[in-house]
DNA sequence: GCGATTCATGTTAACGTTAACACAGCCCAC
DNA sequence: GTGGGCTGTGTTAACGTTAACATGAATCGC
């Protein structure tokens, strides 16, 4: 603030008024603050200004672990495992997932002199903003997405699991299965079908049978009627996540179809409630307790200047009563 | 930090020796210091560690919105509105919810300086020990505990709901309603339990249906079953969440009973997934956003000193095909 | 028994911000 | 034209902690 000041030719106490939109600072001083706080790339230590004032512009949220569960559970498995480490945890979370929103909440951390940052990131654009604005601090990135060599990375394998998915489904006997994939954009949904694509016959690929959903079970449903409506149906469905294979579940029993003599199932995810759906699911399921504990561990590295580290954290199928084999 | 170093006749630089474990205090030093601290309900300060030091054990964890759901929704809603309101969000999650774990949170949050908290509680004890922990602070309870008056509370109207799925079944013409429930000392659970019960006729109390489950779908199917053997089994059954309402689909689906005609199946909650059940379950929606977005707006005008105030947010009934007119 | 080392403690000065006060200079009203 | 109020600015002193250095006493080795 001090080196702010002098550029700006005024004393530090003005640059404080403009910062906090004080009523009397004159518009050239104002301006030249302004402009020396750009060039300079100042940021306002949030400690100092919580110890000034006593208040601190954070409130404190308490939830309790049972009401979580899914990527959410990932969230408190850092939590927990940051607090045994003593640690604490700041919040910071995407509504748009865009660029200039990345930035403002990692600049947020840096103010407030985090010592690292986990980010979880869906999709690329997000990875590379994180990468963008956290690369003076310890960061792990929770991503299946491409990142540089030098980042600590913490991921399910996405592509294995997928592949452990067509596995249970080509061990079966099926060799017309069809995918049900998440939106276009998800580094999780392009991981899965990709891995799902390549498990495939050479042959077969280019008539690869695949509709396009966006993770909901209404998806799921609508994809499996136009499956359904093909003149050479799938014996198989892989779907991306398990509430789009709830509705292709739906569809099939709507339709007098039975599963899995006339049709099989494979989800992913293995959410709560996948046990008894009609036949329960058998599905991959992520451990995202792991996942989490993986993240915080990775960042206390990170933190510690130790060698960069990657780890990918192996789904394991869940083998329940949807997938069977084929009736020839 | 000076008054315990006057009470304790040591510098104030010996408390801090002592606050950060320094090998060199004497043993005798070290049991005043800490005397003086208990004795004076001593809590350092964490703006100014962090000053001094530049660090602040506190890491920061980007989230996206998209992956999270139900009631991590609230939390997100929360962080979502704070950040709008120009505030920042610390988490503290219970894994246990222990009266000492809910107050050891409570403190850190006082530590760090917050300008209010939120605490969403599941137990009555968990509410008793945010009352007591955070009494200096503006704090709203999201809660359906009981909570004395000059409290801000936000709720969904759990009663009002569980009424509001009755009043579907006894409005379609059942008259022999189960109840699957959540476990003793959820305070959800007892609330929607209660007006179950209460909106049976006063003559069918005694012999009320009801049976205790843990919230899984697992639960819901063993105690679908274990209804089923009763030797006049129930019309309906009002499950407590959704996912025990999955478990009781499943029950029915595999007794060859149909639902809706020979059982109908109303939940709570309306999770993703639970408009592709077989069928599509009839249940109540909890707006956990509207819940989010009440809890700041109460924290905001507790903050600003505001009288006192208290939401309930209606949940909304969601007519599917899982409750029909029993088969006379 | 004397210098060198360790130990326990105190003193002073940061850390980066805002609050409180002081002080010009200006305008306005009487 | 003089006193009282605004406006813009600077100076000084907090806020509560830890770091760096200083000091005095006790211990050790030879």
């Amino acid at each position: 603030m001090a080196d702010v000041a002098a550029l700006a030719g005024v004393s530090h106490q003005t640059v404080s008024r403009v910062l906090n939109d004080h009523p009397s600072v004159s518009a050239k001083a104002r301006e030249q603050v302004l402009r020396a706080i750009t060039q300079l790339g100042y940021r306002r230590n949030l400690a100092a200004r919580t110890l000034a004032t006593g208040n601190s512009r954070v409130i404190g949220v308490l939830v309790s672990t049972t009401s979580l569960s899914g990527p959410s559970g990932a969230m408190l498995a850092i939590e927990e495992n940051a607090r045994t480490n003593g640690y604490w945890v700041s919040m910071g979370s995407l509504q748009v997932g865009s660029r200039d929103e990345v930035i403002e909440v990692a600049h947020h951390f840096i103010d407030q002199g985090v010592d690292g940052v986990i980010a979880v990131a869906q999709t690329q654009s997000a990875v590379d903003a994180t990468l963008e604005a956290c690369s003076q601090l310890p960061t792990v990135l929770v991503t299946s997405g491409t990142v540089p060599d030098g980042c600590f990375t913490v991921d399910i394998d996405q592509h294995g699991g997928a592949q452990q998915a067509m596995t249970i489904l080509r061990g079966l006997g099926h060799t017309r299965i069809a995918h049900v994939s998440g939106p276009a954009g998800d580094l999780h949904a392009a991981a899965r079908a990709a891995a799902w694509r390549e498990s495939l016959p050479a042959a077969e690929r280019e008539r690869a049978l695949v509709v396009t959903g966006d993770w909901s079970a209404q998806s799921g449903y609508q994809a499996a009627l136009a499956l359904q409506a093909l003149d050479h149906p799938p014996t198989a469905v892989f779907a991306a996540n398990d509430r789009m294979a709830y509705g292709v579940l739906r569809a099939a029993y709507e339709a007098g179809a039975h599963v899995p003599r006339d049709l099989s199932v494979v989800g992913f995810d293995d959410i709560e409630g996948s046990d008894c759906t009609i036949p329960p699911l058998t599905t991959i399921r992520q451990n995202h307790d792991a996942l989490g504990a993986a993240a915080l561990q990775l960042l206390l590295e990170a933190i510690r200047h130790e060698p960069v580290r990657r780890v990918k954290i192996p789904p394991e199928p869940v083998f329940r009563a949807s997938a069977g084999a084929p009736v020839s």
